[in-house]
DNA sequence: TTTACAAATCGGAATCATTACGTTATTATA
DNA sequence: TATAATAACGTAATGATTCCGATTTGTAAA
């Protein structure tokens, strides 16, 4: 996903492409690990543009119902990064500068079986620790 | 886990067995699914107990550390539940009634070739859905 | 290219979970 | 049972997120 496919989806549901959702989307589009709001925050502060926490929210939650960006919960914080999932597929993700690794592995296929009378509704696997460049620190 | 034995571990630790601490671990013991502060601070209130966010959060935590609960993060609260580890597994977690079934399928073994020159640190692995019960409702 | 209006933003207040703190009470043990 | 350390109390503070009424902006049609 990069920024021209994330605003021709706006469009195409109806949604308006303003400025500050283009600000947002290039945020996330130069950043290559999970980030949170306030690391948005900051950085649009850092531009001087004018922030309200509604805009910055609604928005975060808006791109992820349409799969623009992916989220996870660290710390008791939500993180989002564009989505990169051409096909599933989980996260290794540094505890320290937040970037991933795509992992290939997905073990649901083993584990259906013992759910019979289960209705599965989603799963999370994600590997935390240090990517190889934030282990030299 | 139960009663007993976490009882025993505090006092081997040098901490003390107090009457708050047994409360909590009472309430956890006779849950068989994850729990909020709120749920255990509102079990609490029906009995008529006085509560401190201090106290609740202080042993939460600390319960946590010695391995007595197990928690997770459900919609940006924490969640506990006794553990119940003696080996190694994961749990499919009910959206409705926080229930949990173990999953003795982990699929780290199969990732870390992918991982060579990262430092792992943990990970996680949940599934989410409905369990036969709550599926009727 | 203006107009109109639905949709989005703004700024700030409110909420919710969690943490912090100074004081008081309780526990283990000598 | 006296003592000292540990824990609980009550409440205030914090930090992330959500909500709200007023204002502005993007878009499609005139």
């Amino acid at each position: 996903m990069n920024v021209n496919e994330a605003i021709d989806l706006l469009k195409h549901n109806g949604y308006k492409a303003t400025g500050k959702r283009k600000d947002i989307l290039d945020y996330f589009s130069e950043q290559d690990g999970y980030r949170t709001a306030k690391d948005l925050i900051t950085h649009l502060e850092n531009d001087n543009e004018t922030v309200s926490f509604d805009t910055i929210y609604r928005n975060l939650h808006l791109y992820k119902e349409m799969g623009i960006l992916e989220t996870t919960e660290l710390n008791g914080e939500k993180h989002f990064r564009m989505n990169c999932a051409k096909h599933h597929h989980h996260h290794f993700i540094c505890n320290e500068c937040g970037r991933t690794k795509a992992i290939d592995v997905c073990p649901m296929a083993d584990v259906k079986k013992s759910l019979a009378n289960y209705a599965i509704e989603g799963h999370k696997f994600e590997i935390y620790g240090l990517c190889p460049n934030c282990q030299n620190n």
